[in-house]
DNA sequence: TTGTCCATGTAAACAGTTACATGATTGA
DNA sequence: TCAATCATGTAACTGTTTACATGGACAA
């Protein structure tokens, strides 16, 4: 139920392709939401009989045209007011846990478990750190792009709040890498045990 | 994906009916898996069909039978496989993050924002130190039938890995918490400067 | 007898992924 | 001219939610 806003919200920045989003999107680095072009292109003709945002051609090539989409007033609007309620949070669904908690029969698998983790969220705190620092110093151009051409008075909490977020996302990422780092400590400890307990009962 | 083996993972410790099932994950406090009832019954018909668990009949009442699935050899095996492999994490979907960076137009709606997600992980918090708690003093049921009926071996690391789990996402919930508060403090002095240069364009 | 919980299903709609499909532009 | 990238769509499938539907058990 948000593809919509997220598209809206990037749009509200200044105009874009298809294109532009599925890249932003497609990945979901240095953004909240993720979709694929199958699902970008259908939206944006949703948004556009709505009546949020408009379609015109723009040049790409020599016979070419593209299609860029702007924000209309009745969808900044609808994103201003939907930016304004409260947040929902989806019911969990956290299937690395699943398996961590039904691994009891197997501890050999854990320490692949547990490195994989620790590597995913190192990655993703790198990637979060260097998309907050490039904001941080106005080479982000989507929002330089915003700070610079919306009204002045908004400046300051675009960035304010990007910082918010990403910091926030940063500190979760940490967090992972540090609960993995001293699970990955305790079964060092575990296997050790295990190995002693094997030694003790057929020495030599 | 994952549904299937949340209720394999569930019937691991035991049998159990849909009923049972669906109240688990329906509301999915204590669990990692959400589900409808609408989505278990059909996914318990595939299993059975697949002989990964075994449908039977147990007394309801007096003249009304129940169904209870046990999970099979196959099952079992099946979830021993899944568990031990590497965990894959879903494209990060967040709209609470989008409403906060589209927020900077109306700074007014940041204090309700920031206010229900404080409410939000706070009673997550609470509700999963419950849940851990209970598991540790032996007053789970589930996770308790898991450790008293399961192979002794195994005995011990159904309690750590559920500690590991559980504390990981205390540790999660907490820093929400406490990323909002810092958020609510910043937002205090936003609206404290403001109110002084409103105050400082308008003496008296 | 009335309401709450126990118990089990199906149907329609919506959201998201994967695969299919096509063609222009640009730089090596 | 060849490969990577730009650019735009549709189709089929899977997963999830909401709504529809039914009926027994049990306690106030």
């Amino acid at each position: 139920m948000s593809l919509r806003y997220a598209i809206l919200g990037y749009l509200s920045s200044g105009p874009g392709t298809g294109y532009d989003l599925a890249r932003q999107l497609d990945t979901g680095l240095g953004w909240f939401w993720t979709a694929r072009h199958s699902q970008i292109y259908p939206e944006l003709k949703k948004l556009t009989e709505g009546g949020l945002i408009r379609r015109h051609s723009a040049v790409a090539g020599e016979n070419f045209d593209k299609f860029e989409y702007s924000i209309t007033e009745a969808g900044l609007a609808e994103l201003r007011e939907w930016a304004g309620q409260a947040p929902s949070y989806p019911p969990n669904r956290d299937s690395e846990r699943l398996q961590l908690i039904f691994s009891d029969e197997q501890p050999s698998s854990l320490r692949l478990h547990l490195e994989a983790h620790l590597e995913h969220f190192r990655q993703r705190r790198d990637r979060l750190r260097e998309t907050l620092s490039s904001m941080q110093q106005g080479t982000h151009p989507r929002v330089q792009k915003r700070i610079d051409e919306g009204p002045p008075s908004r400046a300051d909490l675009t960035l304010k709040l990007r910082e918010l977020a990403y910091s926030g996302d940063i500190a979760r990422a940490e967090l992972e890498v540090a609960w993995a780092q001293s699970a990955l400590d305790w079964l060092d400890e575990y296997e050790q045990d295990n190995v002693e307990r094997l030694a003790g009962r057929q020495p030599g």
